[in-house]
DNA sequence: AGGTTGACATA
DNA sequence: GTATGTCAACCTT
């Protein structure tokens, strides 16, 4: 290099994040592989290639360099082991892109600079000196106020996006200081975003103010005495040592040991075929074309490069370091080490490697007491664009619960707790007392609703409905968010549990805080608000730093498992859905089931002496082990059988056949039976749940429970409100609407049988749904050669219990139990049933050998249940199992439906300007509070949305029927 | 006090 | 034969 030749130095690292955030994200249209930022750059490289040919610019570059960083362990990290610490990992859609933009340096046939140990800043730093001693000029492509030390007479920095140079006055001007006094200027102001300490409370404006005033930080720290603000010079004297190493930290290393010397980066002519065959592989059109013609290069003859990214070229910044993962993940689905790094399984590895790698340290979680530090977690998050949160509170249960702190976390072990609830027992005795040292709710609010409602910043929860509900109570919308219970549970239903704690142990290692050693358990159970602050911190940041580690180790798995859609058009949506309907609740008549509760009380007892009186004796009638002894030890009943524990069984089945032989005893027993369970679980219990405030029932719905899909209600559950019987159906017209609304119930018709009709491809079953004819008895006509016509109740009943054995996997057993027949007669059924139906049996087959071959079976729309036990050399295990995947698909898609349904229906019915309110969901019915004037136009919305639900993803071959009916309560609308 | 079992409510 | 949740009794700690 001479006088007069010009040196360009790209800073590739800060341009990959900056041209990834600036630009709208793309993928490639074939595969879906995330572009934005190789596109950014791309053009920006070739831009400045192109005005480097335009002498009209008056900069012709004569050397070239794009300089990466090689990861974001470098011997700054030895200086300070915090530096950068809190940097939160790249994007999932980023990362596959730092080797592709190296290929595409490459591609321009540009030198492509790293080195381990070293930022990319350090070795722009070394080209700028060396350029500087030969005389000739350079200018930085970078807008980064790190690189603004290095600028000098002969060395700019110029930023593409902006199209600005910045030389001497630009940083004086922005700065207050010249570039050679930016080192101490940084020491001082410190970076959060980095993780520069500096002196804290000294910002831009005060650093270069005691600059102007000392000359440089030695003279400063020597002459602190002098300062005349007392604070200022407090901490100035206290904080010498951190603004010390601060300055080793912001100050670059101009001494790199490069392996290529200045006369290595002259610009040659960009070789054409090999850049097009790049582009093209990326499919960047526009672009190609452009080259195409500025380089005389023929499209059509040059083929698509094979982009060849090297595997095990994963580095970059805060992608973490190589090496082998510290703990291999229990599945082995991570541990492939020859994935490509451009795929999603290659960065799922990579994630879960460094998630598991970095340390838990309680002692490093911070406690928010102020406003103005909460505000500056705030401002931090909404820089990192996720943040993960959850609520703590008085309360499992939402509706009853009261705000009692709030955590975040930003990144492993930056994780803060916000105390605004906690009072102190003893102070409680004397009338109640916060504890001090505490935000108020209020203003704890008012910082986090900016966060929590920005569009642009991610939030991670761990079952976040709980923690969505809390914050719509309080008048905030959450969003955008991910929750990692329901990405693990997308990932692998059928393995487990996907509570915190065992995703903790299973992903990261590490054994969590058990909730019970924090509010303790029995006589000695506190509310969380009672919980000491420091504990309380030491729990809620562990939770919620956990959420967002496991966020990154789970959240790329989705894209590698092809299960992105699962997650994000039946699974996320339905968590709003959800809230509202568990904070809606709904109406139920008090008196009438105390009335009700009354009255069963009444005839129970009535019972009870009748048994004593037919037993001889008094004895606990809910004992089965004292009624076993009874019956079939003291009195000697027949028939009797035993439980696996050895007992005799009582079951209502066997009590029934005993009282139909003329047994007494047997018949009292199911009637008490009958009726204690009514009043236990229903009339006395469900009282006990209504809301103070909302005079309304809120359940809880689970979506994470059932390995199928399905939903599951708890506390009270109100899927298994009783129907069957009169008795049970006094208790369903307790379930009322508001006044002024009816209740509307809309179910699905036969949808399981539907859903199998079109999975197995039934021609029969699929005409008769079609033609609307009576399913079970064109079964049995089909079976029995019985015409419908006049066909007796029994034979349909028969095959009405075929149709559903069918469902749940059927066996000769079971069915033999269901209709009390021979086993050999019910194995008879099913094989007449296979003959006369041979694509249900191999519909059977090819789920069991589907979830033999991959370990899943898996829904109409892509959800996937896992068998892992499938080949279990236990025969009834196995046979368990079997008869499992065989009926997820149908129970699992039949669930998708009216999820999909419930995700659908409060947009259609808010933008046909209706007010219903959908309350409950019963598994294949919904239930909704409708203003008794809206009831006529609103019952064809909801039909409309559940009969269409399953479009357009799939067009079933099957119509599907709801009933949809309005009444004044649950049992008359049903 | 906490966990297990048998029974039974629902789809 | 599938999928749940809750209760009372009973057993273990």
């Amino acid at each position: 290099m001479k006088k007069g030749d010009h040196l360009f130095l790209v800073d590739g690292s800060g341009y990959i994040f900056r041209a990834y955030h600036a630009l709208p994200p793309l993928n490639r249209k074939s595969d879906g592989l995330p572009t934005n930022a190789v596109l950014g750059f791309c053009n920006m490289v070739w831009k400045l290639m192109q005005d480097a040919r335009n002498t009209d610019v008056g900069i012709v570059p004569t050397h070239f360099a794009v300089v990466f960083d090689y990861s974001s362990k470098t011997f700054r990290n030895e200086l300070y082991a915090d530096y950068k610490a809190n940097r939160s990992a790249p994007p999932d859609d980023l990362i596959p892109q730092f080797g592709l933009i190296r290929e595409a340096t490459r591609a321009f046939n540009l030198p492509c600079i790293e080195m381990e140990g070293f930022e990319a800043d350090d070795i722009i730093a070394t080209y700028a000196r060396l350029a500087t001693e030969a005389e000739g000029d350079a200018t930085i492509i970078s807008s980064d106020k790190d690189l603004m030390q290095l600028v000098r007479p002969n060395v700019t920095m110029y930023d593409p996006m902006k199209d600005r140079q910045i030389g001497i006055p630009e940083v004086i001007e922005k700065w207050g200081v010249p570039p050679e006094k930016m080192i101490d200027l940084q020491a001082m102001m410190g970076d959060s975003v980095d993780n520069v300490p500096g002196v804290p409370g000294i910002g831009q404006k005060t650093a270069a103010q005691l600059l102007e005033q000392f000359g440089d930080l030695d003279t400063l720290l020597a002459r602190a005495g002098e300062i005349k603000q007392e604070k200022r010079r407090q901490t100035i004297i206290e904080n010498a040592d951190k603004a010390r190493v601060s300055r080793e930290l912001v100050r670059l290393r101009d001494d790199v040991p490069l392996a290529e010397g200045l006369d290595e980066l002259v610009l040659g002519n960009p070789d054409g075929p090999k850049l097009i065959g790049f582009l093209k592989a990326m499919e960047f059109s526009t672009l190609t074309r452009r080259v195409a013609e500025a380089t005389g290069t023929d499209v059509a003859q040059v083929a698509p490069s094979s982009i060849a990214v090297d595997t095990t070229d994963v580095h970059g910044p805060d992608v973490g370091a190589d090496g082998p993962p510290r703990r291999p993940a229990t599945d082995g689905a991570s541990a492939t080490p020859a994935a490509a790094a451009n795929t999603p399984a290659a960065l799922a590895a990579v994630r879960a490697r460094a998630a598991a790698d970095a340390a838990l340290d309680h002692s490093r979680y911070a406690c928010i007491r102020h406003r103005a530090e909460l505000e500056a977690w705030v401002a931090e998050a909404r820089e990192a664009g996720v943040v993960s949160f959850r609520t703590e509170t008085t309360s499992l249960e939402p509706m009853r619960a009261e705000p009692v702190g709030f955590a975040l976390s930003l990144g492993p072990g930056r994780s803060a707790y916000v105390p605004v609830g906690h009072r102190s027992a003893a102070a409680d005795l004397l009338g109640g007392g916060q504890v001090e040292g505490q935000i108020t709710l209020d203003e704890a609010l008012a910082a986090l609703k900016p966060l929590l409602v920005d569009r642009s910043v991610l939030k991670v929860g761990h079952n976040l409905k709980y923690d969505w509900l809390m914050a719509h109570r309080l008048g905030v919308d959450v969003a955008p968010f991910d929750d990692t219970m329901l990405i693990s549970y997308v990932l692998g239903a059928g393995t487990g549990r996907h509570d915190i704690a065992a995703l903790a142990e299973r992903w990261l290692g590490h054994p969590m805080i058990p909730f019970k050693d924090v509010v303790g358990s029995g006589r000695n159970l506190v509310t969380f608000d009672l919980v000491d602050i420091e504990r309380a911190t030491t729990y809620a940041t562990e939770g919620a730093d956990i959420a967002l580690r496991l966020w990154s180790v789970l959240k790329p798995r989705l894209a590698a498992e092809g299960l992105v859609s699962v997650y994000e058009r039946l699974e996320r949506p339905l968590v709003p859905v959800l809230a509202r309907m568990e904070e809606r609740g709904v109406s139920v008549d008090r008196q009438m089931l105390s009335r009700l509760s009354g009255e069963f009380a009444q005839r129970a007892a009535a019972l009870e002496e009748e048994v004593y009186a037919a037993a001889g004796e008094r004895f606990t009638i809910g004992s089965p082990k004292q009624l076993g002894d009874i019956l079939f030890g003291r009195m000697g009943l027949p028939g009797g059988t035993k439980t696996k524990s050895g007992q005799w069984s009582t079951t209502a089945q066997l009590l029934e056949e005993l009282a139909a032989e003329g047994h007494e005893l047997p018949r009292r027993i199911v009637d008490w039976r009958q009726l204690t369970k009514l009043k236990s679980t229903y009339t006395d219990a469900l009282p006990e749940y209504i809301n103070p405030e909302t005079k309304r029932l809120h359940t809880s719905y689970a979506l994470a429970s059932t390995p199928t899909g399905r939903i599951s209600s708890s506390e009270p559950n109100l899927q298994n409100i009783p129907i069957r019987t009169a008795e049970g159906r006094r208790i369903r017209t307790a379930f009322i609407a508001a006044p002024g609304n009816k209740l509307v119930s809309a179910d699905y018709s036969q949808i399981e049988l539907r859903v199998l009709a079109h999975i197995a491809d039934i021609p029969q079953l699929t005409k008769a749904f079609a033609d609307g004819v009576d399913i079970h008895a064109m079964t049995a006509s089909e079976m029995f050669g019985v015409p419908v016509e006049g066909m007796p109740a029994d034979v349909r009943r028969r095959a009405k219990a075929i149709n559903f054995g069918i469902i749940y996997g059927i066996s000769a057993f079971g069915l033999a139990n269901q209709l009390s027949i021979e086993r050999s007669e019910a194995g008879d059924y099913i094989k007449k049933y296979f003959e006369r139906f041979p694509g249900i049996r191999d519909y059977m087959e090819s789920r069991k050998q589907m979830a033999r071959d991959k370990g899943y079976v898996e829904t109409i729309f892509g959800r996937r249940i896992h068998y892992p036990e499938i080949k279990s050399s236990n025969p009834s295990v196995r046979a368990f199992n079997e008869r499992a995947s065989i009926n997820a698909p149908i129970q699992g898609s039949a669930a998708d439906i009216i999820r999909r349904a419930m995700i659908r229906m409060e947009d259609a019915l808010a933008s046909e300007k209706l007010s219903a309110r959908m309350l409950l969901q019963v598994h294949d019915e919904l239930i909704f509070e409708v203003a008794a004037d809206e009831v006529a136009a609103t019952l064809p919305v909801i039909k409309a949305v559940m009969e269409g639900s399953a479009m357009p993803a799939v067009a079933l071959k099957v119509p599907l029927a709801v009933d949809a009916r309005a009444a004044d309560n649950w049992d008359e609308a049903h």
